[in-house]
RNA sequence: GGGGAAUUAGCUCAGCUGGUAGAGCGCUGCGAUCGCACCGCAGAGGUCAGGGGUUCGAGUCCCCUAUUCUCCA
């Protein structure tokens, strides 16, 4: 690129570089063998969808011990380490444009439970940087919070940094939160100095040209309550993290966290595609290669977890970043597709830290493919409409429009700006904005906030107690005793005949729902509060964190904390759950057999009626795939196959080839059950014993549920008998409407449709030549007014179409100076509805009188009103008494002006 | 969660401030040709997504629902 400038060269980098020359994965593994040298538990990562609802994304390395933190959890080991994937877009658009911005990217991280402190994270902090990294104290400074005298008394005395190079910083940059209250406390930051000889006074953390910060320790060590008093934590945690990325720069010598060897391959993948050399590209250029290589990173990792593009929540992030790839790849003069390319590229640069990208290559591979499509779609008719809009040859694009193709129909603005570029137009930027705006502010004056005080209610009470124990799996009914109650939303002692009441027991045997199985149903009774007996009927069973809520009305008696009580789940319900359940397991064993053995699971659910199966799936399910399906899954029923479920570890059961869910999160412990020789899938739900129990399976709907998701509802066991009567029912009733036998019901509904059809279409045409002749008789009827001819008649028994083209034809039989009005009832027995029709020659118009106006004005007599074009025109009205003195009122007006 | 838009013939879409639902492609038949393509003529094919409302009259205006696209959080 000519003219070009310093970019075409390295960055200058003054100072001698310190530190071990190390790859990406060579640094991943030396962090987490220290840690682990150090007692630590090294945990994998955590897909980059969280279990807290209230995080889109997991955004940090230390999200996903959050509820260990927060005290919700109990802890995996005192002290644990990890290299975690994350994800943040807050500041995409920094992403190339600066050195360091990154959507995806691993955090390394190690953490004390209430274990060791500031010291020994401090210390081992510093050997680590400078050990086994090799970095030199020279070419480091450390931060601590403004009041952390500990912290810095550390670095100075314990570890012996030079007291010129430790910056104490305000809360912005040195103090850490989960939230306005919680656990909180000061950190302290590890950054490195690019150019050392510039000294030690007067240093400047914020100049990112020289210093970049690589490692940050926080010391959790507070409580902040609702004033926001700080008071001491008992149990004191350290919660840190260290940029893989930043790291390689560091170590690799290169000026940017894109040139590292955890990205280049991406950016060298896109350059081939497009055809230029990143070297010899302008800032722009390179720019476009550093968004293409970090964003590929992203979607292929999320769609790896399970994201799929949508218009809400992280799947919109997904499509967004999508987006953006193949913006960047058509600035870079890429005219064809190449996610898949740069998604093979990923997989085969990330597949040794993550095996699970090779494992689902083909999913993530087709979902990029569908969405650069289905991109492509949109572009082309953006592209379509911004032609519009620039045929009307405008002096700029206005922001209105250049927002209406941005906000309605997905088009980007910079491909707004630089098609109108080409045409020499500008955009109005401010006006987008103004537009933009706009949209934010009706979005935010439209939320409402939602009650929550029911919920939280049982939040509070939940919280405070232990997990329940489920005994349902072998158990229909048991005792057990009254931990809590909440009675019309509020924490209560008792609960007495006809409230609503939400009850937590120790132990239960009601399945509480979840894993898309619903909640048993059932009663508790018992001697009660009072000794009267008590029964409670209930109705729902949820899970609150692990605590079962069972939800439902005292019916008799009363019923008080520490009761024992008697819970008894109702077995019919239960069997019919347990069979629609199972029945879904086989479900998605058959799909994956005659459909794609690659289709995963979207949701699902299962009631005591039915039960729904939502999938991932390109396209439709055929009706002969779903006949096939039926047939498998029946066979497997009257096969009586007996299931085995199993408790075993996590990798013991994937090793043995079960099913697992995406975005679902398991224990070490987990429940399998087996289908043997047809299906196996980890699944806390209950089931069958015996395929056999389900008797028999029925699809009865396959649809679409969102772009890319197809959804099968079915019933099984009893609930297809319910199902078969209905449908029963309704052939009866049309057996006997249309005299039919059930087999011939189609062929004769056929057959009086189309009969009914053309009965119709020929009483029409009757109808218009009937209008026709005589409209033709009435032409005789026209008198000459001045130089016009003028013809006013009644003619009942047509439509306004025949009216109006009888009409249309008289003007035209008595030529350019014929006025015709016509009136009549389409209905004659029918006095409640009139029509009337006014067509004028060009010579009439020309004289005065126009059509619509008229015809509105002579409506009128008639309790009506109506209108049209000048030529011809057509109204109604309600009063067909009044018919015959309007047309006498036509006729005289005509006259009048005519004459 | 909140906006914006789309839904009309088998397909792609027109249809202006309410007034007789259209085009192109495809389909069928006939003509022309030795035959095919092209061409000419004729024809079939629509509960204007569904439901409610306003109006004398709604594809067109208003409300609700469904589906799809899209933006924001």
């Amino acid at each position: 690129m000519p003219g070009s400038g310093l970019s075409r060269f390295p960055m200058a980098a003054a100072a001698p570089r310190t530190g071990r020359s190390m790859s990406g994965a060579e640094i991943r593994a030396a962090f987490l063998d220290f840690y682990e040298q150090r007692g630590h538990k090294p945990m994998a990562s955590a897909s980059l969808v969280p279990d807290d609802p209230t995080v889109l994304l997991t955004i940090a390395g230390m999200l996903p011990f959050k509820p260990v933190f927060l005290g919700q959890q109990p802890r995996p080991a005192a002290r644990a380490t990890s290299a975690q994937k994350c994800i943040r877009t807050n500041d995409i658009e920094n992403v190339g444009r600066t050195a360091r911005h990154h959507t995806f990217f691993e955090m390394l991280g190690n953490f004390s439970f209430g274990d060791y402190f500031k010291e020994q994270a401090i210390q081992w902090a510093w050997e680590l940087s400078t050990g086994v990294f090799g970095l030199s104290p020279q070419n480091l400074v450390v931060s601590v919070f403004r009041e952390d005298d500990e912290a810095e008394a550390i670095w100075r005395d314990v570890v012996g940094v030079n007291p010129k190079r430790i910056i104490r910083m305000d809360e912005a940059d040195n103090f850490w939160a989960s939230g306005p209250t919680g656990p909180c406390g000061p950190c302290s930051e590890i950054y490195y100095d690019f150019k050392p000889e510039l000294g030690d006074d007067g240093i400047d953390l914020e100049d990112d040209g020289r210093f970049i910060e690589f490692y940050n320790l926080v010391f959790m060590q507070y409580n902040r309550d609702a004033e926001g008093t700080l008071t001491p934590l008992a149990n004191r945690n350290i919660d840190t993290g260290m940029g893989l990325e930043r790291m390689a720069q560091i170590l690799q010598g290169v000026p940017n966290n894109y040139e590292t060897d955890l990205i280049y391959p991406l950016i060298e993948t896109a350059a081939g595609l497009a055809g230029v050399d990143y070297r010899a590209l302008d800032d722009r250029g390179k720019t476009s290669l550093k968004v293409i290589g970090d964003h590929s990173r992203a979607i292929t990792q999320l769609i790896c977890d399970g994201v799929t593009a949508s218009n809400l929540g992280r799947g919109y992030i997904l499509r967004r970043l999508l987006r953006r790839v193949v913006r960047h790849g058509r600035l870079l003069g890429i005219d064809k597709p190449f996610l898949t390319a740069m998604g093979e590229a990923s997989i085969a640069l990330m597949q040794a830290a993550y095996p699970q990208l090779n494992e689902r290559r083909e999913v993530i591979l087709a979902e990029l493919q569908r969405e650069e499509a289905r991109f492509l779609e949109t572009l082309e008719r953006g592209e379509k409409l911004l032609a519009d809009v620039l045929a009307a040859k405008p002096q700029q694009i206005s922001g209105e429009q250049a927002f209406e193709l941005y906000d309605t129909y997905g088009f980007p603005l910079e491909l707004t700006e630089e098609i109108a570029e080409e045409h020499g137009l500008t955009v109005d930027l401010a006006g987008f904005e103004a537009a933009m705006e706009a949209q934010r502010q009706r979005a935010k004056a439209a939320a409402v906030s939602i009650d929550l005080t029911l919920q939280g209610a049982i939040d509070q009470v939940a919280a405070e107690l232990e997990a329940t124990q489920f005994r349902g799996y072998e158990l229909l009914e048991q005792s057990s005793c009254v931990l809590a109650l909440v009675v019309n939303g509020e924490p209560a002692q008792r609960a007495v005949a006809g409230d609503a009441v939400q009850v937590v027991l120790d132990t239960t045997p009601f399945y509480g729902e979840g894993g898309g199985q619903v909640g048993d149903r059932g009663v508790l009774c018992g001697d009660g509060a009072g000794g009267d007996g008590v029964i409670v009927a209930i109705e729902a069973v949820s899970r609150n964190r692990s605590v079962f809520v069972h939800s439902g009305r005292v019916e008799r008696g009363s019923l008080a904390i520490g009761d024992v009580v008697h819970g008894q789940v109702d077995r019919a319900c239960r069997r019919r759950a347990q069979a629609n359940h199972t029945a879904t397991h086989l479900l998605q064993a058959a799909l994956k057999q005659v459909v794609d053995p690659g289709i995963g699971q979207a949701g699902s659910l299962v009631d005591f009626d039915r039960l729904r199966f939502d999938f991932h799936c390109p396209r439709a399910v055929t009706p002969a795939e779903l006949q096939q399906i039926e047939a498998l899954i029946n066979g497997w029923i009257s096969e009586a196959h007996a299931l085995e479920v199993a408790e075993m570890a996590i990798d013991a059961a994937k090793a043995a080839g079960a099913v697992a869910m995406f975005g679902e999160k398991y224990a070490d412990v987990v429940r399998v059950v087996d289908v043997p020789g047809v299906s196996m899938e980890l699944c806390g739900g209950t089931h069958v014993a015996n395929t056999a129990e389900i008797g028999l399976f029925k699809i009865v709907g396959e649809s679409g549920v969102a772009a890319g998701i197809r959804r099968i509802e079915a019933v099984a066991g009893a609930a297809v008998l319910a199902y078969l009567n209905e449908r029963d029912a309704v052939v009866k009733q049309l057996g006997e409407r249309f005299k039919a036998q059930p087999g011939e019901i189609v062929e004769r509904v056929v057959q009086l449709s189309d009969e009914l059809k053309a009965s119709q279409k020929a009483l029409a045409a009757a109808r218009e030549e009937l209008a026709l002749a005589k409209s033709a008789a009435l032409a005789a009827q026209a008198q000459a007014v001045g130089g016009s001819v003028l013809l006013v008649a009644r003619l009942d028994g047509v439509e306004g179409a025949g009216l109006q083209s009888a009409a249309q034809g008289l003007v035209d039989q008595l030529g350019a100076a014929a006025a015709v009005v016509l009136g009549g009832l389409p209905d004659p027995t029918d006095a409640g509805k009139v029509i009337l029709v006014a067509a004028f020659g060009p010579d009439v118009i020309a004289a005065g009188p126009k059509a619509g106006a008229f015809i509105g004005g002579i409506a009128k007599l008639c309790g009506g009103g109506g209108g049209g074009r000048p030529n011809l025109a057509q109204a109604g009205g309600r009063d067909g008494a009044a018919l015959d003195g309007a047309l006498e009122q036509a006729r005289q007006q005509l006259e009048a002006a005519l004459g």
